[in-house]
DNA sequence: TATTGTTATACTCTATAACTATA
DNA sequence: TATAGTTATAGAGTATAACAATA
């Protein structure tokens, strides 16, 4: 995407090799298309930066940070917030819990509930990860200017909040 | 995300319940964050006007829409430009193919090569999927001026772009 | 009767290795 | 020796149903 023009035909009008790129202008104005494809770069520069060398994945890094600045929250409230169903919570505290992250507490006032808390590791760890978090949004980010960055935060959020039906 | 403050705890301070929100203001500044979430209603619109109806999942959306517009493209250039592996751009044009959406011919230049076409149903399918992906479109992005759908595709193909690592 | 959370299970996606046929 | 494509397979992620405990 950053060629000016990847197309696959030479000026001169040669065939199309089978290892130059293909024209995908017909896809280039879609939203879920660019959402993919910007997914992209930002999955790697996470896996790099903080998901290898901290062992976690992008849910485990959300659900720490969450958990840091939501002492207590309850599994269901992660859920919502992480658009993710109940199953898929409860092996993912499961597993961090194991790691000896955090801790599952039943609530008194409600003994259906579960408070959520961080252990001192879980929020050392999650400490370390915001942190590295921010130099990874930097490198990534390093070709749009700071009013840039604030637009686009601005505006995916605006789409995040649409009905989309 | 359309509220003003969709924080826990109102404002004289009671507890939070179980059931409200929790501050996520801890991850909004994270580009990969905001566009796992916007990521969701772009789905979803997806899902209902084209998805569903027509029985096609995103990246059969957009092999067919690139094939319309790329005449016997090679699987191996449709893996590039979906960012997809080999083995699953094979099954993918299997799938397609056993829809009697597409044919793969061999290359009489080089026979380690196929060049996929689409049959006369492919192309009307791709033609009326594409149809479709601009109504879903101004559906989704009806919060937004048209200056701002601009920026945003342009940001966002920055962002695709970028090293990243 | 409704809600929270768990377990079990199935289904899809993704990733890799091993293979063929061609060059 | 390298490339295009296929098959097989394992792993992760995601979805639903069925259940227990509590309200």
């Amino acid at each position: 995407m950053s060629e000016p023009h990847p197309l696959d035909d030479d000026a001169d009008g040669r065939e199309t090799s089978s290892t130059a790129g293909i024209d995908h202008a017909c896809l280039q104005h879609l939203l879920g298309y660019q959402i993919a494809r910007a997914d992209i770069p930002t999955r790697r520069a996470f896996a790099h930066r903080i998901g290898k060398p901290l062992n976690l994945t992008a849910v485990e890094f959300s659900t720490l940070v969450l958990l840091a600045h939501n002492t207590g929250a309850t599994p269901k409230q992660l859920a919502d917030a992480l658009a993710m169903h109940a199953p898929a919570i409860s092996v993912l505290l499961d597993r961090l819990a194991q790691r000896g992250l955090l801790e599952r507490v039943r609530s008194e006032t409600d003994r259906r509930l579960q408070h959520v808390l961080l252990t001192a590791e879980g929020r050392q760890l999650a400490d370390e990860a915001r942190e590295r978090s921010l130099t990874a949004e930097r490198t990534l980010l390093q070709g749009l200017s700071a009013a840039e960055r604030a637009i686009l935060v601005e505006l995916l959020q605006k789409v995040a909040g649409a009905r989309g039906v």
